[in-house]
DNA sequence: CCTACTTTTTCCACTCTCAGGACAAAGAGG
DNA sequence: CCTCTTTGTCCTGAGAGTGGAAAAAGTAGG
């Protein structure tokens, strides 16, 4: 199928385009409420985008009392790739203009290979999903990738869990491979972004995103928008220093928080809990699969080991600690606990929440929701749509 | 003398004010060249601003080669007020339009006198720099106060060094006494703003401003712009644990930054400190003076005093540590260190870089300038100026 | 002083955008 | 069948804005 290569011609389009978007199929007096242009503008204007074929007429809308209007839709053949490379498995989804996800694959795998054999899995996971008929092509593909990233390049820099994909020009390798526009970013923004979009900080300007998995990263969204700091590296908060002293990191300082609490932290320590036989429970989930993963300390703890609460409630205080830190510098609206590591669930929670609470000033605590994700492994491949929506939908 | 009340009628006429007040007097032909219109709407536009009497044409511009130009300017009688309020001295500066400081005074307050004491004296200082023949009214006020701020309404909430002023009106009173729009901020986030217009943060999008005065607080700036947070609170960094299980603080906490280094943590330390007499030269200053400031412990650091310098020094490095933190999270591209505290100079600033650039990724810290604010206690008053002209020379 | 060339300003005709009124089309409700 | 409401289309006029031409005011060199 031919894909579509037209863009909104001005800001007017990119606006319809984004309310069709986030708001699904609309009459032209619906839009017409939301976008203060006259209605003859705006006819020209919907005109305009039936006639590049971004958006279709599409059936009757509900009455509203007279006469019935036709629902303006965005072309339901639009597709856009999303990609969430973490630094163990990949997650591949393809989704409709609307962003909603119409196949997700994940499957294990290892960064560390590096970006060819990386691309190359990819690549197989979408022409996958392509050959179930969802698609036929896609018209964009946002990719996220555990590490900084230069931006407007779309290049990771210095990523220190990446070996090999330092200055790899992946937004410009997949857009050749897949013949449409790429957008990349950290893996943390994405996540930021799919919750903003879909998740559960639809209606906040302001919040943090902190994704606990192999690493812990924060995503920062200012005004709506994701804050990436000068170098790109903003929100990487897992080498904050949480334990004076504390245990050596493999950046080289002592006392990270990532060295203290993260998924493989969490792992090291229970493996070490369950060979000092401080845990039967742990011991036994060893003895099983051969290795320990967060997965099993979540499980030991539903199951009521002492041991396994005890290590999230610490990990807990100390990220709870970091956070606290944050809040009282950003005073965001909300804060958002996501990533792999969100099957601790309710004990880790709370013991954040503990540790904000008691560590920040009232003001910036007072209202502070702090939750988890509600879109889970979704959200980085939501995000990850809607980061190349945002590009495609904006005036060329 | 008719104060101004005009504000720019659209767009254009405020970015024309703006590059006016930012470059001081241009040619038509020179402002053509930085504004993106034709001939003619520039020409228009200009012509409108000469008649509301916003700018004045001033005398030929130098020769570029052909037919000489006449310039234009901010009309010369436009005065602000920028008011800066510590918590323990008032800063009051008159400023022209092109936010020139044309008189400035300072004097010793206490903020917990309540806001009508200090609405008093500052209006007192303001009609003695009228008096002087500077200005014969003002046409915007800016003021800055030590304590978070609901910036829309210009209304301090729960300040903890400013009791009696929760809540109170100020931007109303003051606007009420002066005659004047007046807007009101957070003093740090005025500090930033001068430093933007006018001291070493001209050309960096995204920087912070950290003040260490009687307390600690840092102005944040993301894409040019002032970060206020959620609930005006940003920046409110001097309650981060710096030292677990720490001194107490007046906040209920133990180990705030604020209660192991600030003006008022240091004067107390260097006080106990001869007190002890550990230090003949700090001892020596409380013999003569009855109390100690930061003042005196700069000036025994500067005699060579090393228990001084141990006091610097320590807290440089938990201010470091803490900054650390902030440099990974936020990723600037500068940090100027200013406040009261800056007489303490090199000493104070090699501990803090020492710590930041040991405690941060070298992604993140790489390029980064840590430098002292430039504009000293002048910072506050431009920033002030800036504010309210920001705001007047905005569409309306 | 005069001439050739620049730069700057002013004037003007023309295009384009866009708002909003008038009107037609299509349905709801009685 | 009639009236009212909502929706879509057409049209005109106001205003914004562009770019060419010419005038104004200078510089530089002979």
């Amino acid at each position: 199928m031919r894909r579509m290569t037209a863009r909104p011609a001005n800001a007017h389009q990119a606006r319809l385009l984004r309310l069709l978007r986030d708001g699904g199929p609309n009459s032209r007096a619906q839009l017409g409420d939301q976008v203060d242009l006259s209605r003859s503008k705006l006819a020209v204007e919907v005109d305009r985008l039936l006639e590049t074929e971004l958006v279709v007429a599409d059936g009757l809308a509900a009455s509203r009392g007279g006469r019935r209007s036709h629902n303006i839709r965005l072309n339901p053949h639009l597709r856009f790739l999303g990609v969430d490379i973490g630094a163990t498995s990949v997650d591949v989804a393809v989704t409709n203009a609307e962003l909603e996800i119409l196949g997700h694959i994940n499957q294990p795998m290892d960064v560390r290979e590096g970006p060819v054999a990386v691309f190359e899995q990819v690549l197989a996971m979408a022409a996958k999903l392509r050959a179930t008929g969802l698609a036929e092509g896609f018209d964009g593909a946002g990719i996220g990738v555990p590490g900084p990233v230069r931006f407007p390049e779309g290049v990771p820099v210095a990523p220190p869990i990446m070996p090999g994909w330092d200055g790899f020009p992946v937004r410009e390798a997949l857009s050749q491979e897949l013949g449409c526009p790429v957008m990349v970013d950290n893996d943390v923004n994405l996540m930021a972004l799919g919750e903003q979009h879909a998740g559960v900080a639809r209606t906040v300007a302001d919040f943090l995103c902190v994704k606990i998995g192999t690493g812990i990263g924060c995503g920062i969204v200012v005004g709506g928008e994701v804050y990436r700091g000068t170098t790109g590296s903003a929100g990487d908060i897992g080498h904050i220093q949480a334990v004076p002293d504390g245990r050596p990191c493999a950046c080289g300082n002592r006392g990270c928080l990532e060295a203290h609490f993260s998924g493989a932290a969490l792992a090291r320590d229970a493996t070490e809990a369950a060979e000092q036989q401080l845990s039967p429970e742990l011991a036994a989930r060893l003895e099983a699969n051969g290795t320990l993963s967060a997965v099993d300390v979540a499980a030991a703890a539903a199951a009521g080991d002492a041991t396994a609460l005890d290590l999230i409630r610490e990990g807990g205080n100390r990220t709870g600690q970091v956070i606290a830190g944050l809040v009282s510098f950003f005073n965001p609206g909300l804060v958002v606990i996501g990533g792999g590591v969100t099957g601790l669930g309710h004990t880790l929670l709370a013991a954040i929440r503990t540790q904000v609470y008691r560590g920040s000033l009232p003001l910036a605590t007072g209202n502070l929701p702090i939750v988890l994700g509600e879109l889970g492994p979704t959200a980085g491949v939501i995000g990850a749509a809607r980061l190349i929506s945002d590009h495609l939908f904006s005036p060329a």
